[in-house]
DNA sequence: GTAGGGTTAG
């Protein structure tokens, strides 16, 4: 039986790895625990295996699966059985073997799943793992689709680096990448958010003269609309029909749920009613398009519309699923409708869905907004209940209904019992607590759960420093505020529109105007600048009592309004505090009459507190 | 491979 594996397939691997040339015609001690422990894995018999596992050397392993590679599910049986010895974890090689046998059997999700867990627990690189693949490429039957499955295990792990590695690789060791790899690569970093990086890897996909697929096209919609350009976008979907390639249903989601996002409701609507005609009826609205309308009307607070498409749905005969629901109930809840939503879920779980933690956490979010602790209590426990577990999610959103309902500590403790039940947490819930802390001024706090997730090997993100870095300017801690900015940019981050707001407003609270306008100067220079940045720069003004140069910027704001910096309420409530403080009444008056001709609307606070007594004492003046 | 729920600025 020892000479089947001579054959030229394997011999390759012996040759180089395996401690075979001892010339001996006598079966080694080796030959001998390997037919034993073949014959035993062929009647399942486990006990034999259990036993040695902790013994077996590298070169026996790599034989034993190369043996069973025809019968990938025993293969897999004993890769798992063994698979927390050390042997494996030094031989990855051998474990290579498992994933090509995988791959073979087209059983590409457990190959993915495998070399998951050599890059996540046994800390492999993604290029060493590649190199392995190389290596047993000879003694396994070749096939692309194992790098394709490398690089998804890159991506489903968030090795944006690993799997561009992989790329670069293979090129240059002249393998072939295919369009699959490169569509799945493109489609995490629009998952990740990384829209420019995106249209860097498409444009040197297309400079090695690949030819996009229907995939790719979809992708490319995606990452128009995520950048809000809907024509872009569309004209993406006739280039592809141009080229001969046929739509599918995706893709016209895409572009739908864009147009919701860009607010643009009516378009959506009319690619929903024209999906037919534009696809030569080929495409026919699903579930997710439904779903993508659904949750635009909801936004818009408009539900009346947005239970007519679920109506429309049904009567398309498409069924709503889970989703659906989740964004209807979520809709009423956000518009305050509660009884309706529990009504809703209700026919939900008549209809046969069993709610789920997304619904849940929409539910016990918006109870925390009302003020309802009790409701929430009852809401947790019934999902306790219903063995539905919280997600991340969950835990955010209680931690921050406790804040907003002013139990910070319990906050606080709450999220030190998730460290001790070793629950899942993210820099998300982090930055709930940061902010909360800061907010009651304990910046030390604050400082303390920020060193916290490094120890536990949380990476805080734009928003964490963004949280830190408001909560000194806040504190009026500018230094420190500075510090936390350098930091951040010494870890590689780079600072946001947000984070130069809030330094912003940290200098003109306390006045530094020169270096608030040099602050904004360079925020225009790199073109990072909004309402917001005018208006608090207008505020600097005012508390300086520097009334000219508030007028100029709001002069400037008022030149600039189609670049969306047109003057709001919050101008509105900055400059008229700042007047009426002042004293000068007829300003105000003036300045109230001129915003509301430009369709400026105070908030009824401001108008109530400032605007009115102002207004009823010229009133009086002039009796 | 598209859809739902949680952070940040005046």
């Amino acid at each position: 039986m020892f000479l089947g594996l001579f054959s030229s397939k394997s011999r390759n691997l012996f040759v180089r790895g395996l401690h075979f040339a001892k010339q001996s015609t006598r079966p080694s001690a080796e030959d001998i625990i390997f037919s034993a422990v073949c014959v035993n894995i062929r009647q399942k018999k486990w006990k034999f295996l259990d036993q040695l596992s902790s013994s077996l050397t590298n070169s026996l392993l790599s034989r034993v699966f190369l043996e069973f590679q025809s019968s990938p599910q025993l293969l897999l049986e004993v890769y798992r059985r063994i698979g927390g010895q050390k042997a494996i974890l030094d031989s990855l090689e051998s474990c290579c073997i498992v994933v090509h046998a995988m791959v073979d059997q087209r059983n590409y999700d457990e190959a993915v799943c495998l070399m998951k867990e050599l890059m996540m627990s046994k800390g492999y690189l993604s290029l060493e793992v590649l190199e392995a693949l190389i290596n047993s490429l000879s003694v396994c039957s070749p096939s692309n689709a194992v790098f394709d499955a490398l690089i998804r295990a890159c991506t489903q792990t968030g090795a944006t680096e690993g799997a561009y590695g992989v790329i670069k690789k293979l090129r240059m060791e002249n393998y072939w990448v295919s369009i699959h790899a490169w569509n799945n690569f493109l489609n995490h970093l629009l998952k990740i958010g990384e829209v420019r990086r995106f249209w860097m890897v498409y444009r040197e996909m297309i400079s090695y003269e690949y030819y996009e697929n229907v995939n790719t096209f979809n992708l490319l919609i995606y990452a128009f609309c995520e950048e809000c350009k809907l024509s872009e976008a569309i004209s993406v979907f006739y280039r592809m029909l141009k080229r001969g390639i046929v739509p599918n249903v995706i893709g016209f989601n895409m572009l739908i749920n864009g147009a919701c996002s860009a607010d643009d409701l009516d378009l959506a609507v009319k690619l929903l009613e024209k999906m037919g005609a534009m696809s030569g009826g080929i495409v026919s609205p699903n579930a997710v398009t439904y779903n993508c309308l659904i949750n635009g009307y909801c936004k818009k607070g408009k539900l009346e519309i947005a239970k007519r498409i679920l109506a429309k749905m049904i009567e398309m005969d498409v069924k709503p699923n889970i989703r659906t629901y989740a964004t209807l109930i979520d809709g009423y809840l956000r518009n305050g409708y509660l009884e309706e939503a529990f009504r809703l879920c209700n026919n939900m779980v008549e209809s046969g869905l069993i709610p789920n933690a997304v619904i849940y956490n929409s539910f016990v979010h918006w109870l925390y907004v009302e003020g309802d602790i009790g409701g929430v209590a009852l809401l947790l426990s019934d999902m306790m209940l219903k063995y539905i577990t919280p997600d991340r999610f969950t835990h955010s959103i209680i931690a921050k209904g406790l804040c907003r309902n002013g139990h910070v500590n319990e906050a606080i403790k709450f999220h030190s019992w998730l460290v001790e039940k070793n629950l899942m947490e993210d820099a998300f819930l982090h930055n709930i607590l940061i902010n909360y802390l800061c907010r009651i001024n304990n910046t030390s706090g604050a400082k303390q759960l920020l060193c916290s997730m490094f120890v536990r090997g949380l990476i805080p993100d734009q928003v964490t420093y963004g949280t830190m870095i408001n909560g000194y300017c806040k504190a009026g801690e500018m230094e420190t505020a500075a510090k936390v900015y350098t930091d951040m940019v010494k870890v590689g981050k780079n600072p946001n529109l947000v984070i130069f707001n809030s330094l912003l407003d940290g200098l003109c609270k306390e006045e530094s105007i020169d270096c608030s306008r040099f602050l904004v100067d360079g925020m225009k220079r790199i073109n990072m600048y909004d309402a917001v940045t005018y208006n608090t720069l207008l505020d600097g003004y005012c508390r300086a009592g520097m009334i000219k140069e508030a007028f100029e910027l709001f002069t400037s704001m008022r030149k600039a309004g189609f670049l969306d910096l047109a003057p709001d309420f919050i101008t509105y409530t900055t400059l008229v505090t700042s007047l009426s403080n002042k004293g000068s009444s007829e300003e105000v008056v003036k300045l109230h009459d001129y915003l509301v001709l430009q369709g400026v609307i105070p908030d009824s606070q401001t108008y109530e507190a400032i605007v009115s007594p102002i207004i009823k004492d010229l009133a009086h003046e002039f009796e």
